[in-house]
DNA sequence: TGACTAATATTGTAAGACAATTTTACAATA
DNA sequence: TATTGTAAAATTGTCTTACAATATTAGTCA
């Protein structure tokens, strides 16, 4: 048998890399990554950079425009207002199709990973509350019999992160998260798909409204920003 | 003559080729894409094969082993199932967001597109009936209001395109998908977005069964088959 | 026949090169 | 000064070549 644990090729680490730099806010939206500047700071071929680059495209985190290259994706509200009503509609499915596929050791999981999300309410740490945000929905997500509508949601949540990170920062969003998530939590024990599924709607509409705050706040003027391109003249370049 | 509009990246003339060719069965599903093939076929360099399959794996049209190469991604019932699934319910939305959208033009444009498919039935021109549903469809998704839910649609309509041939290229089946269309469409005319969700659902699902019924018949066997290795003797030269 | 080893094919990655294009810097002009 | 046009620099798009890593096939031997 193959032995295989070849580890990932250099492009998977790439991509992994470059991911998480964007999901950590590392780059800014509208950021210019230019391909050489990728190459030195990994280590690795513009090839393999290249390569990484368009996968990350096709996941919408990153735009390349023609001969001016790749920049990381930046997200406006109408945009974003279509996410999650995506998200809606798909998270709120998952949950209506795991209601009735839930275990009691998965509930017992996500039990544990609200206790955690409120200490961590408490303790205000901010990159806690979404990582254990993400344990209670992904518990949801790989059992609730779909790979299609969870990589879709997995995409999803990518793309508004930055969201989920803004608005999760402020207590009282994370307090109502918390007791949202504890609804979503109650109708699986109760194995009820509609109710599940109407906690689930519920939450990403509250959700939404909290994001589509931080739009119109101060300290979101540098993600919106940048709307500046070339003033007036255009195409005088035909020669 | 340079037409201003170059706009065409080789990668993305590779891409599209690719990507037509394995919608219209060029490729059978689980054909191994040889690098050296592909470049050689399309006149262009690996790198950018390799940037476009890429793309292509993004989609799940392609999938890509470690040091086996790319592959023309082929599908299960298992999976196709769970992709009519996600179908239905992103589509039964965007038709539900639609009824209130559509305007006069549109919907003739619709009865027009329906009247083809029509034609297209009598006349059995299978590649025709699949032209004119999509002309139907892609009506409804450019103008639901949410591209999110649009491209989504999209890669899922890809991935079980040939699934809809399939079924399609039965006489009965085409039939009856007219007059679910037909229902569609009434209820769009009634700005009824409730009615419009459901004869979308009820289309989805009956284009599910017909697909599932393709699964065990004869004539399906070419397409989950496939073990076959090309005895293809191509490379033997130039050192 | 069956298992083991060598040969071959293919992929993963790197490096270098060059044309096409955008961006920037700078000079010329009103 | 502000604006416009041009040249230089930077960056991307693409190709070529090269080689190591791995998989596949062929061949050998028992």
């Amino acid at each position: 048998m193959q032995v295989s644990h070849v580890a990932a090729p250099v492009r998977t680490q790439i991509i992994s890399n470059l991911r998480n730099a964007i999901l950590q806010g590392h780059f800014q939206p509208g950021q210019k990554l230019v391909e050489a500047d990728l190459c030195e700071r990994l280590g690795v071929s513009r090839p393999s950079v290249r390569e990484a680059l368009r996968q990350l495209e096709a996941e919408k985190l990153v735009v390349i425009t023609p001969f001016r290259g790749p920049a990381v994706a930046k997200i406006g509200w109408d945009e974003a207002s279509e996410i999650y009503e995506a998200r809606s509609l798909l998270e709120g499915h998952a949950a209506y199709l795991y209601a009735r596929r839930s275990t009691a050791e998965e509930l017992a999981g996500m039990k544990a990973a609200l206790a955690r999300f409120r200490e961590a309410v408490l303790r205000g740490d901010v990159g806690a509350r979404l990582t254990h945000t993400s344990e209670f929905y992904s518990i949801i997500l790989e059992n609730c019999g779909n790979a299609v509508i969870r990589e879709f949601l997995g995409v999803l949540h990518a793309r508004i992160n930055f969201l989920r990170a803004r608005s999760m920062s402020r207590v009282g969003r994370a307090k109502e998260s918390a007791a949202e998530m504890k609804r979503i939590l109650d109708a699986l024990r109760a194995r009820s798909p509609d109710k599940a599924r109407q906690a689930c709607v519920d939450h990403v509409k509250r959700a939404c409204e909290a994001a589509k705050a931080t739009f119109s706040q101060p300290g979101a003027k540098a993600l919106a920003a940048a709307p500046r391109r070339k003033p007036t003249r255009k195409a005088t370049r035909k020669r």
